[in-house]
DNA sequence: TGTGTATTTGGCTAAACTTGCAAGTAACAG
DNA sequence: CTGTTACTTGCAAGTTTAGCCAAATACACA
């Protein structure tokens, strides 16, 4: 695999790694619901320490998923991407797909 | 959030896990693409041990994302989903997205 | 200025993930 | 039966990630 194939692939799985926790999931789910959250909503949601939740949001942050707006001592997010639904889709029709798999396997 | 919840997101992110690395996501763009190919040609493609590319292939049969034929000596793998190929579309969405953002910046 | 609230960051530990080598299994050829 | 090829699995590093607490920062309000 050449340097740039490389790459290619790299930048691709730093997005999808962004997303691959429970609690990541929750926010962008939460968020593409609700507009816009604050740390503290988030946090009550998930029910980790604060601290935990604003790691996790620094982290889709960096992915480049969603963004913030401070306003006042509060700090607000949102998706700024709106294809991340498609995700949901596509991931509960999987497991559909596993679970119709499981049933036949059983009979 | 109650135990049902959890456990929804859990199984979620075992599925988008599967596809966190960058040689599982090469896999899964090379079998949408080829159909399917064994555990020898993957190995090619990404360059390192076969006993990893093994691994990796597990991790993705694991999550329900592909399944096996074994046929003589070669074992051969193929997409189960289609629908994951629009991941790929989104996350070059989202890349878009972010480079758009950072020529802004520059500006 | 001083106090309280909201959020981020540093530090640390535990858990999870990745990888290669070596050994094991399965199918095929001679 | 023996050797070879294709693949999987056990094991032991090395790396990354997650989580909490404590400390730092940022803002609001008296």
């Amino acid at each position: 695999m050449d340097a740039k194939t490389q790459a290619k692939y790299e930048a691709r799985a730093k997005i999808v790694k962004a997303l691959a926790h429970p609690a990541r999931l929750l926010i962008v789910d939460e968020l593409s619901k609700a507009g816009e959250r604050c740390v503290c909503e988030l946090t009550e949601m998930i029910g980790s320490d604060m601290s935990t939740v604003s790691r996790h949001l620094a982290v889709l942050k960096g992915a480049g998923l969603i963004e913030d707006d401070k306003r006042g001592q509060m700090v607000f997010y949102r998706l700024r991407v709106k294809c991340v639904m498609d995700f949901f889709d596509c991931i509960e029709s999987v497991m559909a797909c596993n679970l119709k798999r499981q049933q036949e396997l059983l009979k």
